[in-house]
DNA sequence: ACCATAACTGTCCGATCGGTCAGAACTGAC
DNA sequence: GTCAGTTCTGACCGATCGGACAGTTATGGT
């Protein structure tokens, strides 16, 4: 063997990634990521001091574009502030897709896991966040408010008191939604 | 000892939970949990099938809770599905808060971990979501689109082609931030 | 051809994990 | 007090993990 260092390099974080991603990051052990990637656990820790470090270098794009975005619309103000930063920040997510997803599939697998079957109730929670529509921008609609929802539910940040907090959740998701009110 | 069962369940489940919130699944250890309920990591296996069974028992009731209001809201339609939906999601993520939380904390953990310090980025973008406003509107807002548009990026639904997701996806978040288009 | 260096590996290690099991300690009914 | 049944525990197990290290193999400059 012994390809040029940063070949093997790059073969290490690209199937790292493609595990992480699929199994998370505790749920992916150097072996498997060696396995993968045709070498030895120990030629892992030849390239990279340790496991950390090879997430590390996988985050560390996605991290420094967030940051480059940040320094961008620093100057801006009002709607442009805004509108720059949501554009700026949708691009961004995508563009880091992957990255992002292996963040994600501890959550994933540990919802699909045992009994409890979440998958089919996010479903059902989905379409009637959507009205029922199948259209792509009410799906896409329904899948922000989804995760709009939980995710800042989760957060201890303390913004806001739990009543201010509930309906401003609620004007926000429905404004997300394109809801008129009746 | 030898407490009531129910109750021994009781302070191993309450336990768990709250490390659970902290450390994540993966990252506490049944030791971890038996150390913090004041019994043996045995007695812990004696009342509970095994660690995933601990889990299931603790996101089983968010789980009913999703189950009957989905049944609640199976014969609604239109905005009176939406705003339904919408509320009972809403106050539902907040009474189980923490077990949602349990559910990111892999994530946090990971994010606030190594060199890359990602919450200080995390603040400036929520700040700019939120036009540099403090007021708790907008800071509620900027969280949901936080969440949301990371969410759906990580989403493999393929619910639309990348154009149509990126344009709904700032469209979606433009409207969640109240932002009249300029 | 030679050799310093880079690339790589087999093997071992300590730690930790979830889980088992035989038996001790406690409890309430009689 | 006795005893059956519940509750609890110390000790142990096999598996797996991240990592260390000495030694082997390939590479490129001379």
């Amino acid at each position: 063997m012994a390809r040029s260092a940063s070949a093997m390099r790059g073969q290490i974080l690209e199937s790292a990634l493609r595990l992480f991603a699929v199994h998370g990051f505790r749920g992916t052990s150097l072996q498997d990521i060696a396995s993968d990637a045709g070498c030895s656990k120990a030629s892992l820790l030849y390239h990279f001091a340790g496991k950390e470090k090879i997430l590390t270098e996988l985050l560390t794009p996605a991290r420094d574009a967030l940051a480059t975005l940040l320094d961008r619309v620093a100057g801006l103000e009002g709607g442009r502030l805004v509108e720059e930063t949501v554009t700026g920040y949708v691009d961004l997510t995508l563009r880091f897709r992957r990255e992002i997803r292996l963040l994600f599939e501890d959550i994933a697998e540990m919802s699909c896991h045992q009994d409890l079957d979440v998958m089919e109730l996010a479903n059902g929670l989905l379409d009637a966040l959507a009205g029922r529509s199948r259209r792509a921008p009410a799906r896409v609609a329904a899948w922000m408010v989804l995760g709009a929802v939980f995710i800042t539910s989760a957060t201890d940040d303390e913004v806001a008191p739990d009543e201010v907090l509930r309906a401003e959740m609620i004007r926000s998701a429905l404004r997300a939604l394109d809801h008129t009110p009746s």
